[in-house]
DNA sequence: CTGAAAGCGCTTACAG
DNA sequence: CTGAAAGCGCTTACAG
């Protein structure tokens, strides 16, 4: 690696040609108002010393940093990584630049995570977890736009596209029960939002059957390697329930392996049920039963929403619910 | 959310506490140089205007941006989703921002997202694939330290953490061969390091048996859903093979499924070696035999020749190797 | 079409 | 222990 050298700037140009900085900085900003000559110099000497213009100082003298963070509690498996894909890499080409934040599901992280991205004069937060209340202070003093993704809170910060999970847990136990099931086992994850679509899951199945399902809690993110862990719980139950809601796919996807290699049929012994539609959920022998959230539509979405706000200046608070679709295979 | 409010500046503090911007700046870098009481003030002033620094201007003054670009192929389901999670965090608590690029695999965008990292001044980059040519010019230009993870190049840029691929193609076909397997199919994934571990396969499977095994290969990043064409395709062949090579313990996993289905016993029918040891390896029924990188090793070694040269301004260009672990288990 | 100058919000020698 | 001032590398009215 070369050592040390001193980046090329705006000034170091414009001395090559023999010109102003600012005739150099309006070249790069809009090529047009700059005499073609003077262009084609300009141009020569930027590759000739490699010029790479320092945002830095564009932020500071433009008040716009054209950065945006995204803050997710882990990098992978969060059953949001298609929409943190496709979010990402269209904000790149629409000239952002993309900080990244890893919570851990850690609150203090979710904070000097927010105020990193604060300091770095993002435009938009786009967020896929829940903010404390005194981060939430942060937010609002600071003005940046805040995009919560993936549900849609009481009473969100700003901008809020998701879907309900209390809704989902809701139609998760009629579905349960139109199918005849009469022993559901819930498998909850420790995630907000796991929990919520639990919490409504029994709610409902209190409703219609007046008793309160079985319930196991494993730790977030949900994970194959639990499913041996949860699925022996099962098996110490007085009786083995007849359907069991798994916090993920992946999940779902374990305790099928977990059953099938204990003899038991799936769905004829012991049906289950997944979330979020992953690939495996359709191709997955016998293929999983699901809520499918449209990941690519979310990542739309956000973007058009994004879009309008950071080009129009629109300052409404806006919640956008893209609702989820119960998809019934061979595995319930 | 609050209409278009300009941030604190250092100078709304220091207007409010009644000093100067040095001294707030020095109290903020280095609180003890600053008197008690003058100490005490200040810190009640930042907190009633919730002033939050602008890293922008700290950059350009500093010519030093704590900010550390990371560049993956896709948001998840690299091999190396763990090895990102740990560093990305570690770094963060390091004080370091980090830049997330998604290269989809695009050599443009490779370009444009390294270009973006330098403009904004990152102190490293950390790439999880390979660079072009004239890409690697404009970073070797730059002289921003470089870190090229996963494998190790002929000619590494500059800092290479990784293992050779190419040793571990050559010993899963010396493994392949010791459990007597005699008729190997490689299910390779179009990325160059797959591609790489298949060729050193086949050139070793020549040398100890005289012929060329069959390969197929599917586009990358190599998918549980890709499978279903995959086994068929092999079930199309003359001879079904005795023993699969997958791309990632996710396809090794859909093939498993797709076997069981088809009514075949893994191993016996049809063995299976996946690549990477996801979670789901050692949890899955049959236990899949793969190949193991340590990504926390990976991680940390990463961390700490970056903490290195960071740090200590140290600018030799430097190789690790940390190898890898072929582990076997029931699937072959 | 182009230049000189002010300003963005910090940091840090240099004085005192 | 603290302040005044210069400077980091850009952008953009304002003149010409």
């Amino acid at each position: 690696m070369a050592r040390e050298r001193r980046a090329a700037t705006l000034q170091d140009v414009a001395d090559r040609v023999g010109v102003a900085t600012s005739t150099v900085s309006r070249y790069l900003s809009n090529p047009s108002i700059v005499a073609e000559a003077t262009r084609e110099r300009i141009q020569a000497a930027i590759e000739e010393v490699g010029y790479i213009p320092n945002s830095a100082a564009a932020s500071l003298a433009l008040k716009r940093s054209k950065v945006i963070a995204l803050l997710v509690p882990q990098f992978a498996n969060t059953l949001f990584d298609t929409t943190i894909d496709l979010i990402t890499t269209e904000l790149h080409d629409d000239g952002y630049t993309v900080l990244l934040g890893l919570t851990g599901w850690d609150l203090d992280r979710v904070e000097s995570l927010v105020r990193a991205a604060i300091s770095r004069q993002v435009e938009a937060i786009i967020s896929g977890g829940h903010v404390p209340d005194d981060v939430r202070k942060v937010i609002e003093r600071s003005g940046v736009t805040y995009v919560h993704i993936w549900d849609i809170p009481e009473d969100p910060i700003d901008i809020a596209i998701g879907f309900s999970h209390r809704e989902a847990g809701t139609e998760l136990a009629r579905f349960v029960h139109n199918r005849g099931y009469v022993r559901p086992h819930l498998v909850t994850a420790t995630s907000s939002r796991a929990m919520v679509r639990s919490q409504a899951f029994k709610a409902e199945w209190q409703k219609l059957m007046q008793e309160e399902p079985s319930e196991q809690t494993i730790s977030a993110p949900s994970r194959f390697d639990q499913a041996r862990g949860a699925f022996a719980n099962m098996r110490r139950m007085d009786e083995m329930p007849d359907v069991v809601l798994c916090a993920s796919d992946t999940l779902a996807q374990g305790i099928i392996v977990e059953a099938s290699s204990a003899g038991l049929q799936v769905p004829e012994d012991i049906a289950v049920i997944g979330f979020g539609n992953a690939a495996i959920a359709g191709e997955m022998r016998p293929t999983i039963t699901t809520v499918e959230i449209d990941g690519r539509r979310l990542a739309q979405e956000t973007l058009q929403v994004l879009r309008e706000r950071l080009n129009d200046d629109g300052f409404d608070k806006k919640t956008v619910d893209v609702g989820f679709t119960i998809i019934g295979r061979e595995s319930a």
